[in-house]
DNA sequence: GCATGATAAATGAC
DNA sequence: GTCATTTATCATGC
């Protein structure tokens, strides 16, 4: 038998509402050029999505390689806050491409439909 | 993290390979005892197991990790914080 | 059957 | 040392 990794108090993983990742996806394009929200920024989207904070950072940690995975997404490796970036990066015109002043037309994620309390587990 | 001899220095990230149930049991079990591992039993560990020192080490930093995420977790799974 | 959330190795900042 | 993060696996939902 193989033994599951740890299944030791996790158990079954829910998927997120789509309020959730709605929220989340917006954050994530609105601050595609440097998308590692501080402590602070995570607790503040945890209360609005009613997540924990450990599954907000496992959100964006698999969001980023997602989106990396598949060219969707590029920013600038270790960009700290009020670092603007001037150099001629090439541009690539990716769904999400990090633009400094390139302003698209905001794709708002309207998929509000539901709206059901269900984050409690059990 | 680079074994003997880097040419260029093109560090290549270690490819992450799970640890057999049987590292994991010994892991276990010395951390039970020690939370935080000496150096020799570190070395020793390391060689009972085939894993280098610096593998061991990671597992326990990784490891106090992890029971510090339960206790959170415990934590909030009552009050809503 | 993949998409997705969570975990286990491994790195690096500090 | 801690700790956020990356990377590859794992496990589950649908």
């Amino acid at each position: 038998r193989y033994g599951t990794v740890d299944f030791g108090g996790s158990a079954r993983r829910k998927n997120a509402t789509r309020e959730t990742t709605s929220t989340l996806k917006t954050w994530l394009y609105e601050h595609r050029k440097n998308p590692y929200p501080t402590k602070g920024e995570k607790i503040m989207l945890a209360i609005i999505t009613k997540m924990t904070l450990t599954q907000v950072s496992t959100w964006f940690a698999n969001a980023r390689r997602r989106l990396k995975k598949e060219n969707k997404m590029t920013w600038s490796p270790k960009n700290k806050a009020g670092e603007e970036r001037k150099e001629g990066t090439p541009r690539e015109e990716d769904e999400y491409s990090a633009e400094g002043e390139g302003r698209a037309e905001q794709k708002s994620y309207k998929e509000d439909k539901d709206l059901r309390f269900s984050d409690l587990e059990e | 993290p680079v074994p003997p001899f880097p040419p260029g220095a093109p560090r290549t990230r270690k490819k992450r390979c799970p640890y057999s149930k049987f590292q994991i049991r010994e892991l276990e079990r010395e951390f039970f005892f020690n939370v935080y591992i000496n150096k020799e039993k570190r070395l020793q560990l390391s060689r009972m197991l085939n894993l280098s020192d610096r593998q061991v080490k990671i597992w326990f930093q990784n490891r106090r990790m992890k029971e510090k995420k339960l206790s959170r977790d415990r934590l909030q799974y009552f009050s809503g914080n």
